[in-house]
Parts: structure tokens; sequence; C-alpha cells
DNA sequence: GGCAATAGTTAGCCGTTGCTAACGCCTAAT
DNA sequence: ATTAGGCGTTAGCAACGGCTAACTATTGCC
């Protein structure tokens, strides 16, 4: 099964969601996003048809070993987008949307070459010297 | 009328078709993307019926202004967006494919900032210190 | 004139991903 | 026990953006 773009939001803010309160439930994603229960039902359904998560007889979510897979390198990617655009001047809050939409369509070896950059650049800055 | 990502890549296309070899057809568009005569077809009059390029007796398109506009805002983010990646040591192939992605999801704010940093890494690339 | 190739269009399908309306189920309060 | 609220689901709609099949129109060749 081929995950789109909203799958791999759905898995990332169910990871998210899990870190930050435990239980996760449809409804809590709902909110999360922004999106509407019935929306998020469907998204579910799939998500759980294509063995990603799994939903538990109270109705909460568990990401299985797939959908955490997925989650946490969306999620990684999230991460360091938003670092690197704010690192670069970027308002944080366009920062954060750029860095959502961003996250799906970029390869891992971009991604990978970004990190690698905004390491360097951090040690460069922490160093003393004036880049900006 | 508010364009979309496909919206954007079929007024890119023509518009560097048109730098490339001057008159733009629909089937050249068609080849140039590698999408559907009809898909085309039907875009190619979206696109005009939304006010962003013109289509002549001969079947020849010309961008309007407010087209001409978005095009090139577009492949500007295209070209420092791929240029950039590539200077990060991403594989030319690599990066034109992300940039054909990025180039429609990401805001003027993050673009003007990364073009920024971009002219500065190639100054002090210039300026014969080793950076990578 | 007739035929074939080229180019554009129409009609209609599909998948993705949003939405609302409305229903079902469970729990808690009255 | 009945009722109300919270949560999930079903049904059905719409927009976007691909596709194929099939039609039309123009042009060039014999």
């Amino acid at each position: 099964m081929k995950l789109h773009r909203a799958g791999e939001d759905y898995l990332e803010t169910i990871l998210i969601l899990q870190r930050k309160k435990g239980a996760v439930r449809s409804l809590d994603v709902s909110e999360a996003l922004g999106i509407s229960k019935p929306s998020v039902s469907r998204a579910i359904r799939l998500l759980k048809d294509g063995g990603f998560l799994t939903m538990h007889e109270d109705k909460t979510l568990t990401l299985t070993q797939a959908g955490r897979e997925v989650a946490e390198a969306v999620y990684e990617k999230h991460c360091v987008l938003k670092d690197g655009l704010v690192l670069l001047g970027v308002d944080p809050v366009i920062a954060e949307q750029d860095a959502c939409k961003i996250e799906h369509v970029i390869s891992c070896e971009s991604f990978e070459k970004i990190k690698k950059i905004r390491l360097q650049q951090a040690d460069f800055r922490d160093s003393g010297v004036k880049l900006a």
C-alpha cells in the first residue's frame, strides 16, 4: 500500500499525540489537524487496512512497526526542515507551515544533505563566527 | 481563480518552452510533462478561463501578464532550489525532481531566505574558503 | 479526390481527500 | 429508566488531476 500526503500526515500526528499524551483516539487527530471526524475516520480505516496502525476495543490507536517508521521519518524531516528555516531567519509560524508541506515531497537524499549542512552550520555558529 | 500545483506546473512549462523554442502548443506541454493530451487540453482550457494564457487561432499558447508572473515566480523557485540542493551535494537528477515538488509548496518568505543564504554561500565559496 | 497523419477536444472513468448530514453506541447524569 | 452528550461510522457529495477511447479538424501526400 502506497501512502500519500494525507496518510503521512495522519501517522505523524498520531506519533506526536502518542508522545505528548499517551492514548490517542480519532477525535484527537481530528482536532489536532482541524479535519472533520468522518474524514479522519475513513483515513484511519485505510491506514488500519494498510497495516500502519491498530485500533483497540476502547478505540485508542497504536502505530504498528511500519506505521511508526513512516511517522518517525516524516517527523524527523519536519523538525530538521523547520529548524533549518528558522535558522535562516524565517518566521517560526511560516517555517512550521512550510515544513509541514515540504516533509511530504522531499527525497531522503536531499533531506540527508540538508541535515548534514544544518549540523555544520550549528557548529559553525557555535564557533563564534558570524554568518549572517 | 486559485491555482493549484498542476496549474503552476503547466504555466512554468509553457514559459520554459516559450523561451526554448518560441511557439508552444498543447502537445509540446504534453510531451514535456509526460501527461496525456486530454489532461493537458482540459488544464489549458481552465488556465485560459482563469486568464493565465490565451490560445490563438493556430493553437499556439501565450501567457498573459498574470500567467507569466506566476510562471516566472515558480521557475525562479525551481532554479534556486535545484541549485541550492546541488550545491549541498545532491545528485542533480534528484535535485531537479525535488525542486519540481518543493517549488509548489514553499512560501515566498522561506524562499527568499534560501535565496539569500545561497548567494552568501556562493560568495563564501568564491572567496576560497572550503565549506564542505 | 481520397487517405493518413497530426493535433486538439469531448466524454467518461478512477483515486485521493476534503466536506455535511445523519445514524449507532456507550456512558453518565437525572 | 430515560435522556443527553461524546465519539465513531456510514452515506453521499465535490474538487482536483490523472487516464483511455473515440471523435473532429486540419494538413500534406498520392
